[in-house]
DNA sequence: TCCTACGATAGACATTGTCTAAGTCAAGTG
DNA sequence: CACTTGACTTAGACAATGTCTATCGTAGGA
C-alpha cells in the first residue's frame, strides 16, 4: 500500500502513529493538500493529532526528498507525495484545482550561460495558468 | 522617469501621493519586493503612509497589467513592474536573490494537448532555483 | 522490562494579508 | 477660485498560515 511509508521506514525514520497517518493522508496521485488540509484528515483518524505535528512531519518529508512543496497561489503550500516522477503543475485560476503533467522538452536547456549570471541551476518548476472545463462551462 | 506612473496616469487612475511614492518605489529592473518592503521604502518618502494603501494600491496594479505578482518562496508574494517584457525568474535558494531570466522556447508549446485534460491555458510561469555566485563562494 | 533520546503536544507568537468604519482629498463643476 | 462628491487613505482589528518553546510521552534498543 503505502509506498511512501516503506520509503520512509527505509530511511530510518522512527515510526510513530501521527507519522503514520500523516503518510497515509498524503499517499495517491495527483494530491495536493495543504497542511491545514492535510491535518483536518488526520485528525479524523488520530483525534489528538497537533498541528505542529503534521508540520514538523511535512517539512521532514520535504527535507529527505519524499514529499514536494509547492506554491501555486501565494497562500498555503500544498505537498505532493509525487516527488519521484518528475513533474509539472497545471492550475486552474478560479477553482485551484491542480493537475500533475508532464510537458515535452527540458526547460534547463532552454536557459542559455548567457542568462544564468553564474548561477548553479538545480531544478526548474512550471506552472501553467488557466481555466478548467468545470468552471469554463458554469461560467 | 516612471514609464510605471505614466501609464497608470493614462488609465484615468486619480493621482494621489501615495500612489505617486508607491509608483516610484517599484520603478526599476530586477526590481521583486514584498508588499512590505515596498511598504518600508514608502514610508521614507511619505511618513504617514499605511500598510492597506500599499497593498490596496499593488492589487490595482496586478489588476491592471502594470505590475507581476511572483510568488518564488511560498512566503511574501514579490511585485514585479517589469509586466511588459515576457519573462521568468532565477532565484538563489540560499539567499533569496531573484534575477530576470528569458529562456529561448515557449514552454506553453511544450504541452500536449493530451496533457492539458481541458484547461484553457493562459499563462505559463517558470522558476529555475539555484545558488548564486555570491553565496557558491561564500558557502 | 527499563531507559533514553527522539517525537508529540498545546498554545503563544510571528508574518503576511484582508476588512471596516470613519476621515481626507483630487479633480470636475460652476 | 470655492464647492462638492465619490474615490482614496487611515488605523487597527481580524484572519490565515506558519514557527517556536517548554513539557510530556513513547518507540525501540539494551
Amino acid at each position: 500500500m503505502s509506498d511512501l511509508l516503506e520509503r520512509l521506514r527505509g530511511r530510518g525514520w522512527r515510526m510513530t502513529a501521527q507519522r503514520r497517518v500523516v503518510a497515509e493522508v498524503l499517499d495517491g496521485d495527483h494530491v495536493h493538500l495543504t497542511a491545514d488540509e492535510v491535518h483536518a484528515r488526520a485528525v479524523t483518524r488520530l483525534p489528538e493529532i497537533s498541528r505542529a505535528t503534521v508540520y514538523n512531519t511535512l517539512g521532514e518529508m520535504v527535507t529527505l526528498g519524499e514529499v514536494i512543496e509547492v506554491a501555486t497561489d501565494g497562500r498555503a503550500k500544498r505537498y505532493d507525495p509525487n516527488a519521484h516522477r518528475p513533474h509539472q503543475h497545471l492550475v486552474c485560476g478560479r477553482c485551484g484545482a491542480i493537475r500533475d503533467v508532464h510537458p515535452a522538452g527540458d526547460p534547463l536547456a532552454d536557459l542559455p550561460d548567457t542568462e544564468r549570471f553564474g548561477f548553479t541551476i538545480s531544478n526548474v518548476e512550471v506552472t501553467y495558468r488557466g481555466i478548467c472545463p468545470n468552471c469554463a462551462t458554469t461560467a
